[in-house]
DNA sequence: CTAATCCTTTAACATAAGATAAATAATTAC
DNA sequence: GTAATTATTTATCTTATGTTAAAGGATTAG
């Protein structure tokens, strides 16, 4: 349990004793793949960081499997919009590569915002940068073509076509599977 | 400079000296229809909060004008990829009704985090708020149709229309003003 | 190793939304 | 109050993506 740290110093130092705080409120998972982190239902109170492999955050629509996002080595993944308002999260999180995964008691960090400022502050941070992202993202989906939001994730993430079935990355963009494969046959 | 500590007490409330500190940095702009409140290219360093009128946020893409949000009384507005980043915006706040508008300095305010941890906290949890608006916002935007859009927008906001010209509503649904158009026609 | 299941592609047809142009309607400037 | 400008609608044609169905590949379970 290193890299978490590493990815902390990112966003905010953090003394030694938060970080043998955080310590104490984080669990590590070995997780094989297809198998879910989180299931729909409840209020999450979770907050994860990939160590090693893949997740997704997934929901049915209209019966329906839609990926909401995906998250990769060496970051956080975390159901905020049930994790920010207490509502119960009609999302699951599903593990896409056999992972290992950190799992921080949300519950007990936001505590731990209260004796240490350098905690909040460090998860303000992260939180912000995955605002910023998720602005960003509405842009690329609102004004780009299906083909150019294709084309845009692979050069983002270019092990994405050896991690994730085509069908999640399909839902992900917001097209379906048919839509992408001709998409894909057009190179 | 009354409801603007109303609007954080929803969020967090504050000493008494938290509140005196805010007050310092903040200053009340009146401002016209169709004024820019802050233009393209610089780093963002203020934050918006509207006593009373409309603002949106909006940009260019390929000469087009894309309206990315839109604010109303009694709520936040800030170009968020731009103040958390510190990269220049490509973004501008325009003035959709005679407004008053309460400005905080931004450099400021992240200096009074170190101060006032309740103000960082307050913070924290407006934005945090605002995030899970943004991702709300991506599956609507993803899974229904424009017609469903601009349903649920004329029904969550439904003054909108006396406020904000239909062009501006067409390219927040993501579309062109000839198909809302036809959307509204079909009515 | 084989069968069963799941994933991906291809094809044919349907439909929502884009592009362009032109006609009205509403607002703004003088 | 009128002209000029800007906003909105309507019409026509085009195109990207959806829908359904079926076939071919790949993966998994036993």
């Amino acid at each position: 349990m290193k890299s978490i740290f590493q990815y902390f110093q990112l966003y905010n130092s953090l003394s030694k004793e938060a970080e043998n705080a955080i310590t104490e409120i984080c669990s590590i998972i070995e997780i094989k793949k297809n198998q879910e982190l989180q299931t729909f239902g409840h209020t999450c109170k979770t907050i994860y960081y990939i160590n090693k492999g893949t997740a997704r955050i997934y929901y049915y629509k209209d019966g329906i499997d839609i990926t909401e996002s995906f998250a990769f080595e060496n970051n956080i993944i975390a159901r905020v919009e049930s994790l920010f308002t207490g509502n119960p999260s009609r999302k699951a999180i599903q593990i896409l590569e056999d992972s290992e995964i950190v799992a921080i008691n949300a519950t007990q960090l936001f505590k731990l915002y209260d004796t240490y400022p350098e905690i909040e502050r460090l998860f303000r941070k992260i939180f912000e940068v995955a605002y910023v992202d998720t602005v960003n993202r509405i842009e690329g989906i609102q004004f780009h073509s299906a083909e150019e939001r294709y084309n845009a994730l692979i050069s983002e993430e270019p092990n994405i076509l050896k991690k994730v079935p085509l069908k999640h990355i399909a839902s992900y963009l917001g097209i379906t599977q048919v839509s992408l494969s001709r998409i894909r046959a057009i190179k």
